[in-house]
DNA sequence: AGTGAAATACAGGAGAATCT
DNA sequence: AGATTCTCCTGTATTTCACT
């Protein structure tokens, strides 16, 4: 009989948040959930998918279109329906689950955005908060339309100056990331405009190219530029 | 202390991508 | 095409851990 701890359990929650997440993440979120910032061993995370697919708890599949393989809470875990993993949207879905389990490892709690408010609200990828401060992060492995971003930053804007959102925080492939700071530059003001950082994250396949590093690193330079201009 | 589950380590296999 | 390399996944033996 397998058994079950807080630990798979707070795991399985997380899996139901971020819906879909690859091998590589789960080592990140296993670490975290075992208070380390370090990531497990590949082996260890395989390992316990097949306790939880045994108890369960998880699914797992891996189409035949990309590298690794797929997880998921099952319904009978979080009663969600299973994901479609043939969809466009998959390969971003499975990204942010990446980023999320950075987040983690920095201790960091993770959250769905709210369901936008009006037609003109747009909702972020997911919201990281650590010691009260929200961050609203993004995932962009394709970049949008110069007049998509014109109405995303608006909004992002009136969230940083009104809704105390500390940052904005994109994780790009290379294209992206020259086109989402492009339009940074065009459409926020200047007093809210360090306060959404990019950085490039991902290879052109959307696998994880940033270093475990490059979260924090984003930081304190984000927290060097808010110091020179105080 | 004894038992079963989990962690760990190492060897190896399948499939895709790349090279010649 | 055939060989090679790479990445991701699996089998299994051994050690560690948790619980009664």
């Amino acid at each position: 009989m397998v058994q079950v701890t807080e630990r798979d359990l707070a795991m399985v929650e997380w899996l139901g948040v971020v819906r879909l997440a690859e091998v590589d993440a789960i080592r990140w979120a296993l670490g975290a959930m075992l208070g380390s910032a370090e990531p497990i061993s590949t082996r260890k995370a395989q390992h316990w998918i097949m306790r939880m697919v045994e108890a369960g708890l998880v699914a797992r599949a891996r189409p035949t279109f990309q590298g690794a393989s797929i997880v998921w809470a099952t319904h009978d875990a979080v009663g969600r329906q299973p994901p479609n993993l043939f969809r466009q949207t998959t390969r971003h879905e499975v990204a942010v689950a990446t980023v999320s389990a950075r987040y983690l490892a920095l201790g960091y709690t993770w959250q769905r955005d709210r369901r936008p408010i009006s037609i003109l609200d747009h909702q972020a990828d997911g919201i990281a908060t650590r010691e009260g401060r929200a961050e609203l992060v993004e995932v962009e492995l394709t970049a949008k339309s110069t007049q998509r971003y014109m109405h995303i930053y608006e909004n992002y804007s009136t969230r940083l100056a009104r809704e105390g959102v500390s940052r904005v925080a994109y994780y790009c492939t290379a294209d992206a990331d020259r086109v989402v700071s492009r339009e940074a530059d065009r459409f926020i003001f200047r007093t809210e405009r360090q306060r959404l950082v990019s950085t490039i994250a991902f290879d052109e396949r959307g696998h994880w190219i940033g270093n475990s590093l490059s979260l924090t690193a984003s930081f304190s330079s984000c927290s060097v530029v808010q110091d020179a201009n105080d």
